[in-house]
DNA sequence: TTGAAACGGAACGAAGTGTTCCGTTCCGTA
DNA sequence: TACGGAACGGAACACTTCGTTCCGTTTCAA
């Protein structure tokens, strides 16, 4: 058999799908093999087809940030442990990665789970840091920066745009402490997590 | 001849067409037909093709862009011009129009002029606020907020997804003021202009 | 040496989409 | 009122795109 190029080529296969979903969530697949320098067939090797290969992107994303903000829980200081939180999710893309390629799927029980449990972690860091934050912002604004933050690209250089994130993150987190009430209704729960419809 | 009802359509068919394509760039066109609640013959009658019509869409937003930033350009107040500008351009959703719609077709000599005065007018206004802005803020910086605020946006809800941006607009500009000196280098134009590429 | 595991990529079929075309409907004019 | 052309709706056509299958080839552990 061929172990060692299999299993290079698995983490290729993750790689590139990352890459090129994340570009393009409505890339063909075959551009995901050809980032990858493989063959169609060593992708249906593992995946049995497309959709799955979205749901272990996304399902992976979820996870990378319920770990971010377990990880950012830890630190003691309130606020420093949301900020934390937002850098590191804004850090590894982990929005891209599962709101805008939910919808291209249908999401799993556990996935369900895994949103919720996301959520409340979420909540959790918001609520800590909620203190030290301008009147009137809610949890799901967070939500909607972080969209906003994930807008932000550089198309064909991953690394000048993780470091514009990082500078528009810190001007979002400048702001979420600046200033009074924001205008209008803030946004709700559902007009932010429209994506996760079943 | 029917001149009443094709006068109707004429506008049911730009309304249509900007609602389709500010939801996703890459519709069909017989989805802009069934929105506009008219056959297709009804669109290549008035259009020779798709890609006329996005330009015709992408120029009028490129218009409207020049109009709000000349209108703004009048307020005596600096700050007050660059937020009103700020404000009518998310208003009237005219990034979506021209930055989403751009690359869909190839754009005629007249639009890289008007390109050129819109970035202008905006620098101007731009310039004129910079003395009430934190350190180091470029004028591409703000393109890149207005992408961000275009981000927004609550699907089948226009009036909402207006609101919400007017919001987050109060939000940017309240950034724009408070706070020291952003993390990184800024963006630069090419950076910001990707999409206007022939 | 061998054969099972893994591969590359052509081929296939279904779905989607831009454009054309034609028969029909409407209304200003005579 | 009758006519004729402007405007219409939408089926049909001709591609293109894309997910998936299939098969001949390559590699390597036994």
């Amino acid at each position: 058999m061929r172990t060692r190029e299999a299993a290079r080529n698995s983490e290729a296969i993750l790689a590139a799908a990352r890459e090129v979903f994340l570009a393009d969530a409505r890339a063909p697949i075959s551009a995901v093999a050809e980032r990858a320098g493989v063959g169609i067939s060593a992708l249906y090797r593992r995946y049995p087809g497309k959709e799955d290969l979205l749901r272990t992107l996304c399902h992976d994303g979820l996870r990378r940030f319920i770990a971010e903000a377990e990880q950012a829980a830890a630190e003691p200081d309130d606020w420093a442990a949301f900020e934390a939180f937002l850098r590191g999710v804004v850090e590894a893309d982990v929005h891209s990665l599962t709101v805008h390629l939910a919808g291209t799927f249908t999401p799993t029980a556990e996935m369900n789970t895994d949103a919720v449990r996301a959520s409340e972690l979420g909540d959790a860091l918001f609520d800590r840091a909620r203190g030290r934050m301008r009147a009137g912002v809610v949890p799901a604004d967070v939500t909607m920066l972080l969209e906003m933050c994930a807008a932000v690209r550089v198309p064909g250089d991953p690394a000048r745009t993780t470091e514009l994130r990082r500078r528009y993150v810190t001007f979002l987190l400048d702001g979420l402490r600046a200033g009074g009430e924001l205008p209008g209704p803030p946004p709700a729960e559902a007009e932010v997590n429209w994506r996760w419809r079943a």
